[in-house]
DNA sequence: AATGAATGAGTCTTCATTCAT
DNA sequence: CATGAATGAAGACTCATTCAT
């Protein structure tokens, strides 16, 4: 007799949206964003073709949507509580990332190919490289904090190495000697 | 009206494979693999469409192609006369590869944005991974050369460095202070 | 909570089935039929796509309304008071014709080419042939009347003097000297 | 052993080309642009979906061609003998105007519906303006060399009835009396 | 060795229409 | 009476690949 309520519709709509992000998410790390057609995410959601265009403009879209959502994930990195001490900081900094790399490697290694896709999506590079300089600031301020002579290099220089770290991990996955290299770098960062 | 010698055919095949590698190397580059057609190579080439699968028996064979021509290239940073020691060897192997990275960055680019795609042909992926091997063996016989007390820790983490320098550089270009971390590094592994 | 009365409703209902159609009519004209969406037609007329479908069976049934609208219209340039002398009919058709094609333009541009429109709906283009002859056939009186000797042939090519008179002011647009035109025609047949 | 001449590609290439421009004219002319599908023209025209692109940039690009073809048609009208008297010339277009509507009865209306379509093509658009303009330009001069008072006006008047004709033979067809129309303009413009 | 016409499967996207609420 | 989420068929267009010459 009556329509759904709002808040029922924006709670379908959510869900919905949420499948669609998942599914399309799964297969962009999993099998390449170009190689994933819009028909393969609308199954893997469970939904029709059709609907995704309901909650999407267009594909590039719902990778934008994907991108949101990492920036998200991304941004809690960068906090932590006011008592910690600079050592404190860096040594959360460290291991929250070193989090992210063993649990979301799917999540990193999408973000990283993205990011070096030559062709495309400059949107998406423009975030990227917004993303990067944040985290670049949150370095220098750490590395200051923390007496270093050159504390611009220094961030420059932790993020190569984790960048490199991530790059390794990828290409190599279980061959590589991640738990060494944290240790290693753990060490050089935060001595005991 | 006479034929042609087998060697001006052979001379003839080698240089239209190499027209087409060096066209699709261009394009693919630039525009991505994906969105590089078969036509745009041909035309670039200045051959026709059909005259690439008599040379290449698929768009992705091109790619194969063109990994090993970059493999030939990675293989002569790792050679150098006899005469030099550990420490030569080891400026030599850093100089090397920042000259790579400043003249050929799009060659790099083009090489990591391909072993990090994650829908990638095998076949690039195993290439790719044995270039890093072996690239890494080098690594590792040097920092024992030089004494280290972990030389293949160390032999990963000067990769992830420059791994993460490359990075740096794809994503960010001229605002990435590339000159500085090259000084930086050059210092931390061969003090003056 | 006190449900609507008979009345009530069957006013919303007369008052939803006009927006509609007013909508529908606007885009329709504006944009064409094809490229006109139910979507488009929904948030014009402020109400959900759905509903549309409460009023009209398919998007066609709501063209169909439209252009009931428009014989509506057509029907009354034909009515004119008894008292008037033939002279007086003519001159008043002429006028009211004009007087449309001045300020329904838009009207009459979708009447005509969906009237052209080769794969246009058989319903109407009965319905439009009808409404030609109907037309034709008070010319034919009219001139009749006023003592011509070939009073069909004169109604044909009045009518298609005013339809291509019409066609002119649709695709030369203000290039067209509609107003010297309209002097002519009426001199033609009403001369001062 | 040898590829085709330059000279037989371009044959094949007219052929084809024709094809499809015949396969679509048929079917725009029947059935609408609209809807017509790519895939009908190609049934129609016995090859595959993609050949057509082949050929032709768009769906709209076919539209053009079609039309071009038909402005070459329409350029034709316009020449004649340089001997002939303005009485002549007047009685040649007529004859040859009501030839087209005889026998390509479907090219005119393909062409009027376009002219008449309120969205897209406006490339077609200004096209069918310029063709309409140059042919007014010649009825201009020739009522001037007839020596009519105001040539520029009676160019327009006598464009609207042969419009007005068409859009009657068009949306009658049979009924329409196309004979009589024929001879009482022939009769208005060229007195026997 | 060389050409480019031809194929057809696959891609993204749109939209009239239905249906649960 | 009213909503808008959901469907699915259809459309324009792309492109790696084949083949007759």
């Amino acid at each position: 007799m009556s329509p759904r309520t709002k808040e029922q519709n924006k709670e379908i709509r959510e869900q919905t949206r949420q499948q669609i992000l998942d599914a399309a998410f799964e297969l962009f790390a999993n099998e390449g964003y170009t190689h994933t057609s819009i028909s393969a995410v609308a199954k893997k959601a469970g939904i029709s073709k059709g609907l995704i265009y309901h909650y999407f403009d267009s594909k590039e879209a719902i990778l934008e949507g994907i991108f949101n959502k990492l920036v998200e994930m991304g941004d809690e990195v960068l906090d932590f509580p006011e008592d910690f001490t600079p050592k404190d900081k860096i040594r959360n900094v460290l291991e929250q990332t070193f989090q992210i790399i063993e649990t979301d490697i799917g999540t990193m290694h999408l973000m990283i190919s993205l990011a070096l896709q030559p062709d495309t999506f400059s949107s998406l590079k423009d975030k990227n490289r917004e993303i990067r300089e944040t985290q670049m600031k949150q370095y220098v301020s750490l590395f200051r904090e923390l007496g270093y002579e050159q504390p611009e290099l220094e961030a420059y220089r932790l993020g190569a190495l984790l960048d490199g770290l991530l790059v390794g991990c990828i290409t190599l996955g279980d061959e590589y000697p991640y738990e060494q290299m944290k240790t290693k770098i753990m060490e050089e960062y935060v001595p005991s």
